[in-house]
DNA sequence: CGTTCTATTGAACTGAGTCAACAGATGTGG
DNA sequence: CCACATCTGTTGACTCAGTTCAATAGAACG
């Protein structure tokens, strides 16, 4: 990417916040934009006709939303929380993407990761029980979390940016058996559940050695 | 990529037949090779430490095989039936990728498609019953047959070239229930079995509907 | 301080798993 | 070419993890 193709997207491009909700993609429109997440998550989400949904990824700041060279995507996204983005124009991305092998070099990295991340969900909807997919799930989101305080004397401390419901769409389950599993995993001793949102984990290992690998 | 590129792959590239089982890749040792799929399929698999196993991904004709710029990829490549690859050495491919932004556009493609692959397939391990999961993988399957042979009068009619141990570990169910599924969708009229892995579909719309989406 | 989300808990149900027996295929050597 | 062994796939009976339905309890918000 070069100084004057760097400028134009900054002039282009258009920094936003975006509330809990928001859709930034949607399955049945052609997609027109494309976003950075500077901050917050974003949940990807599929639907079968009769409803059923299923998150397929969650991304987190600096990650790119998006499927480029391709009209439409079959994906929902969507920000789970307060989320700070980054948006420019379909055609801005996919010009720039022709003109900057680095730029597309840096994309194809990212879609790499996101694959390897796909992959591990694949594992863990296919083959883990319920508690270890909770597990699983807070594991994840524990080393995501950029202020989980270190570890003191209580262990380490996390926000979950999803509720319940959404939990339960990323792992495959429902709401109550995610609530049960955490129900458990707290009579375990293996997490703390303080204020329903507020999760503290007092050893790592401990969790890590719940997750089934 | 340029000519002499081209005339290098071609004289380091080393074009085998694999018999089904052999293994491309393993999770334990770094990446040394990568192949294009000439003719066949290959499965990629994780595995938990006591066992569980997951097909994550099927690779026909002509897809590459291989994770790029990561030294381990911790996914099993094996292949499924006979198999004809063109394999050439990890430092090589590497190479070329950072001088020919046209084979890393190729790859970058792929890698698109296969996420879009990834996160049906997470639709259809989280959210699909076990005939639903059956029926989208027959439709798979039918769709990327070679020589299906066409709307006759006895409809469709395809190879699987998976064994239903594969097919289990595919769609995240049993042995067992892969095969109380495929003998109901033949008591439905949906499919008929012929000699095991011979299957016929009369009514390829019929099977459509069984799939959930 | 009531209304409305969001989450927890209980009881009963069920789809898929487990365990076990059997049946077809495929293959091998006498 | 046939008996035997070995895979691969099917079927049945029973169990159980997770779902469903329903009631309750906290949180959040005006």
């Amino acid at each position: 990417m070069n100084a004057s193709q760097l400028s134009e997207l900054t002039r282009r491009s258009h920094r936003q916040v975006v509330e809990p909700g928001k859709t930034l993609l949607d399955a049945e429109q052609p997609t027109s934009t494309y976003s950075n997440v500077l901050a917050g998550v974003v949940k990807l989400s599929k639907m079968l006709p009769d409803g059923r949904q299923q998150i397929v990824g969650l991304q987190f700041a600096p990650d790119f939303v998006g499927r480029p060279f391709s009209p439409e995507s079959s994906l929902k996204a969507e920000a789970v929380t307060s989320t700070v983005l980054c948006t420019f124009p379909r055609q801005l991305l996919e010009r720039m993407i022709s003109e900057s092998p680095e730029l597309e070099h840096k994309l194809y990295l990212q879609a790499l990761d996101e694959l390897d991340d796909a992959r591990d969900l694949l594992l863990t909807l296919g083959r883990k029980t319920a508690r270890e997919r909770v597990a699983t799930f807070l594991l994840m989101i524990a080393r995501h979390s950029p202020h989980a305080e270190g570890s003191e004397d209580g262990g380490t401390g996390f926000e979950l940016p999803l509720t319940r419901a959404e939990i339960a769409d990323f792992l495959g389950l429902t709401i109550e058996t995610v609530s049960r599993q955490l129900t458990k995993l707290k009579g375990s001793d293996v997490i703390r559940v303080e204020q329903n949102r507020r999760i503290r984990v007092p050893d790592m290992e401990l969790l890590e050695a719940e997750t089934g690998d």
